[in-house]
DNA sequence: CGTGTAGTTTCCACTTCGGTTAAATAACTG
DNA sequence: CAGTTATTTAACCGAAGTGGAAACTACACG
């Protein structure tokens, strides 16, 4: 085997379809929306200059993310987060947390000149 | 100040460029490999049976995103991670943090099959 | 200078994406 | 049953993505 690095080979197709799918301000927003709790279709449709047609095919590329369930109630289509791809995400990034904690420590010692953007350390010296 | 939205709403085009750059298992495969430390071009090529060309639109592409930078030394493109954007997506999913915690709280709760309302110990369903 | 090495750009083929309109499906309603 | 509401499917289009081959740039070495 020529790879290094194969821990999340198993879930590398579902984070193709998944990153995908995020990669779009449109389905994002959904997320968002969603987050704040269920909603059906044309709900989720209405804050968007977009079809309904185009909303749809883009809850159903959330859902083949299996970002998004849907469920059928009557004629309405309820949607939701499904909260584990999502943790999937966040794992996979996690992989580069040092990284970019390394990058966080090198910057602490001038962190007192940074833009008020994070900083959670303790002792923050003024410089 | 147009901008009444929320704190990753600046990053947003930004995140449309890097989850776009991260659906793809070659570039991440790139990336785990930049995790390692840095390459250059013909090293980051070998384990893939693809072209330098297509390797080296790649790495643009990750570049555009801000997930990779190029510094050139003689005929050489050393490449290395950006930590910062990585840190980006990493924050981006952290917003839904509490979305998969609930969900891990309901998988707990299940037992009792309690509506995801409030969550005691006890069986106390009120249904 | 010419040659080799490292990498990029250009052009081409092909596929997928994001959107539209129009028609189809499905469930409730009178 | 016809009609309304909710949503999907179908057909279509232009734009963008992925890959290869070939040509090009840039640097080093002799």
């Amino acid at each position: 085997m020529t790879k290094t690095l194969d821990h999340d080979r198993l879930n590398d197709d579902r984070l193709d379809e998944t990153f995908a799918a995020l990669a779009n301000p449109t389905r994002r927003a959904i997320l968002a929306r969603l987050a704040q709790g269920e909603a059906n279709v044309n709900e989720l449709a209405a804050p968007f200059d977009l079809t309904l047609p185009a909303i749809s095919k883009h809850i159903k590329v959330l859902e083949q993310a299996r970002l998004v369930r849907r469920t059928a109630h009557a004629q309405y289509r309820r949607c939701s987060l499904d909260a584990a791809q999502l943790e999937a995400v966040a794992s996979w990034v996690d992989q580069y947390r040092p990284v970019w904690e390394a990058r966080l420590d090198r910057l602490d010692d001038y962190v007192g000149q940074l833009p008020p953007k994070r900083q959670q350390k303790k002792g923050t010296r003024h410089g």
